[in-house]
DNA sequence: CATATTTGTCTATTTGTATAGACAACTGTT
DNA sequence: AACAGTTGTCTATACAAATAGACAAATATG
């Protein structure tokens, strides 16, 4: 970590002319180190000044920075003092066998809340078929979700049912706003998690309008398979993280 | 799973003046949608023009994209034929109680190898300090590994050992090239993961060169502890995986 | 062979990005 | 009140990115 950390504040080269502009990579820079200066210094960030001779570029450019994060609404500049981060800590998410979102923020003091977007009878195609073992061109139930802590989103999520048996889910979930409640109404009294795959990528912009990540944002993406307690597969999800706003802690026990 | 790809091919819009070119972009959004095309058509990509008028940019726009995937080596380009897919899948990478780098890559056919790049005795900081259990300011064997798939490199590590119990740790594994034959040499016969937290960025410099990630790549980054029967943690490991070449798989069991 | 389709190369123009310097406006301290 | 340090705004210049159009060179097909 030592060196990290040493390499992250000292030396802060950024490259040129690799497509991406020197102010949005000194602004996903300063993003990533917020955690280290709104511990220390009342919040403060390094003057304008400063940061333009640590990363070796006009001020000019580490203003268009500081402009692009503050219209993201992390920092705030004020004339004559200096830029200020708004806190805005990470969540922490955990997935394990018992994954379940709505008791996943409640524990750090977050209200966390699942907002059902819309939902629809769509087919399965190869990848959802699979996945719920049921032909591809069956029915299913799909639903999209956002996952909010406080005011701000922080996952986007679609999720598969078997259409035969989860005909009446979404009615529920409007009902309850909790999944678990929700396929409880439907005769299931307890899930568990079977497998969980993780990657790393850009954000769509239908992503990125939904996790409100104003440009250039990057995604966690869980693809989720959960079962009855008779090992029978019941929902197939896949979540999309605002990579910014969380991290993911895998429950081993 | 129907809409996003959907999304993902027919509406193929792509933003300006957010810091980002959008040759960049859009090289970003195809190489993501290169699984889709490899599979199907002898792997060859939509014409220039095609491309160009999907995403609803000048031809000469996409060729800049085409041109920075062929630097990366993921596409082929033949003048009066076409553009083609180089055939490169994602590995997958289980991450459980008993993960192991070596036996990670065996499963499917890549001959996985890690590499030793140096190591050094160095003082605990507050992170790793807590993880292992020591005094702040303690001394601890650092090593940093890359770990390979044929000839690409897949995962960038840092790991911490406590240096009173593991001092002879790096010759030992200079010696076997495995950290789990290293430790069973310093006594460690078993060991297990005690616990894992995920999250995604951009690449910091050191990564990017330590990945060949040639340009703007993205990073998945793994903080684990591991520790031994006894309960008494002896790793601390931070392992940066390159985004685009692996997905990372819970193992629940 | 003739033709349509594809990638490769060239010139020209407009908009975005980055640098440079200067100065105004505001804040906290001496 | 004076001053040092900070953010905000302006002008000017050089280079990269994106658009537009035209044509050459290679390939596949009928």
């Amino acid at each position: 970590m030592t060196e990290l950390t040493d390499n992250l504040t000292d030396t802060a080269d950024v490259g040129r002319r690799n497509g991406v502009a020197l102010w949005r990579q000194i602004a996903d820079r300063i993003r990533q180190d917020l955690a280290l200066w709104s511990a220390e210094r009342d919040g403060r960030l390094p003057s304008e000044a400063e940061l333009a001779s640590r990363f070796s570029v006009n001020r000019h450019t580490v203003r268009a920075a500081l402009s692009a994060l503050g219209r993201e609404g992390v920092i705030r500049s004020e004339r004559g003092r200096g830029t200020f981060v708004v806190r805005r800590p990470r969540i922490t998410y955990p997935i394990g066998r018992r994954t379940r979102f709505s008791t996943a923020l409640e524990a750090q003091n977050s209200s966390g809340r699942l907002l059902l977007l819309r939902h629809a009878r769509v087919t399965a195609d190869t990848v959802v078929a699979e996945a719920l073992r049921l032909a591809i061109g069956a029915e299913v139930v799909m639903l999209e979700t956002r996952g909010m802590a406080e005011e701000t989103p922080i996952s986007f999520a679609t999720h598969w049912f078997d259409a035969a048996r989860f005909a009446d889910l979404p009615e529920h979930l409007d009902r309850t706003g909790s999944i678990t409640q929700a396929l409880a109404a439907c005769g299931v009294a307890d899930y568990v998690r079977r497998s969980t795959v993780l990657e790393a990528r850009r954000a769509l912009p239908v992503e990125a309008t939904e996790l409100d990540l104003t440009d250039d944002g990057l995604v966690m993406v869980a693809r989720a398979l959960n079962e009855d307690l008779n090992g029978t597969p019941i929902q197939f999800s896949e979540t999309r993280f605002a990579a910014d706003r969380v991290e993911i802690v895998i429950d081993q026990a």
